[in-house]
DNA sequence: TGCGCATTCTGGTCTAGACCAGAATAAGTG
DNA sequence: CACTTATTCTGGTCTAGACCAGAATGCGCA
């Protein structure tokens, strides 16, 4: 970057960047979900390196600015999807609600010891299996949810031979007469890896929002446990109480 | 980083510094608090480049598995506090219930204009003036809550006079009256900088879980909106709900 | 002993490149 | 035209340094 020479309070360099895509997306000369110049153009533009323009896109990808798609570039987030996890409203109605096109693809379904976290919640019997969901959920083809649901076997026999990419709990109250009374639910932020991190289109390590809940019928009886993993500028938690 | 010949799958170096800090830290080899080696160290210890530590050191950032304190290290993240926004539990409390020991320090009181989206908020009179308060809390000698809160001038006056280092929904109840019927909570994953950053010692452009409240007397009398940026990795949200 | 100052150490920022893997696209082929 | 293949373009990862500002520390002096 060039000097200022005192003129005005010299910012660094990944600052400049950082002020100059911002001011773009809130002038709406990016729009949604448009690509943003690719590194090596931003590198051109400002006379940086792509390590000052990295620090400048993750910056506004941690303020939810924009996201990125694996190395396919960089994308203007759009308006994050509000959403009451203690609402009953479902993922299709909720997307729909706020216009937009939900979509849902169930990635595994397994007969399974599971993690001891969700085992605990859901107090099982030491020889009892769970059964495990993994789905990933998009918004207008962006993947924005990898959720990991696990469900005593017991409670819900054949479970797995139905359709298991709508809405869990419309189904449950269906086919197994499960009325969810309360629930409990933990958000903190996070890290996502691995196959989550594919799958959300992420790399190893980024932020993401994450969801763990424990779903119960009746005042103690746990019936559901998942762990959701947003893409943080999907998302906006509206937590209202009384 | 050496090569493996393909004995195992081959990690990216800045996956196996993570992997090897992150291990530390679960079995408690670096304790909570503690500062872990510097960048430099690490670079030596890996035969790597601070570019590529600094790569795994922001991943566990992210993960909420250590933080930084700003020029003076990286430190091993203590457990996250446990808060229920929706439970009126001041932070002192909320602290001491969880074995912490709480501080504020009021940064600065003002009468303003104040941002747009409180008076929106607080649907205040054209030209009726805000109060902004500005506090910074910490836990155990750590900050982790950078708030600015606002209020109507009309329904507390004299506030500025009082001790605003405590609990203000104490101080609103006792000198003013106010009872708060219910609130609306909005929580995000977000980005700190400039003064925010500073006080809370993060780099500009560091992620933070930001929650904007708005408090109610009465069904629709608005009578406090909050910002709230949380270090992440020093927070949980627990949301029950009925 | 207590204070102020210089030194050292830390992370923060940056340069100027490199190679790789996967995504997108253009070109060639049947 | 449809399908395959080669090329280009993207971000992901990494090397090997550099200089800076603020925090911590050690030292000398009053």
């Amino acid at each position: 970057m060039h000097t200022d020479a005192g003129l005005k309070k010299m910012l660094p360099a990944n600052i400049e960047i950082r002020d100059y895509l911002a001011g773009l997306i809130k002038q709406s000369r990016l729009k949604q979900n448009e690509r943003l110049p690719s590194e090596r153009e931003l590198v051109e533009q400002f006379k940086s390196t792509r390590i000052t323009v990295r620090d400048a896109l993750s910056k506004l990808e941690s303020e939810g600015l924009i996201y990125r798609s694996n190395r396919r570039g960089w994308f203007v987030s759009p308006p994050r999807l509000e959403y009451d996890p203690s609402s009953r409203v479902n993922f299709y109605l909720l997307a729909e609600q706020q216009q937009r096109t939900p979509a849902t693809e169930l990635i595994s379904q397994k007969r399974i010891k599971g993690p001891q976290a969700a085992r605990t919640a859901l107090a099982v019997a030491a020889d009892e299996k769970l059964i495990e969901l993994v789905r990933l959920r998009s918004l207008d083809g962006r993947p924005v949810l990898y959720e990991f649901i696990y469900l005593p076997e017991s409670r819900f026999p054949e479970l797995m031979k139905k359709d298991l990419e709508g809405s869990l709990t419309t189904l449950m109250q269906r086919d197994y007469n499960v009325e969810i009374t309360h629930e409990d639910n933990r958000i903190c932020v996070s890290a996502v890896y691995d196959q989550v991190a594919d799958a959300l289109s992420h790399i190893n390590g980024a932020p993401c929002l994450e969801i763990r809940r424990i779903r119960y019928e009746g005042e103690r009886k746990a019936v559901e446990f998942d762990i959701e993993h947003w893409v943080h500028s999907a998302i906006e938690l509206r937590i209202p109480s009384h």
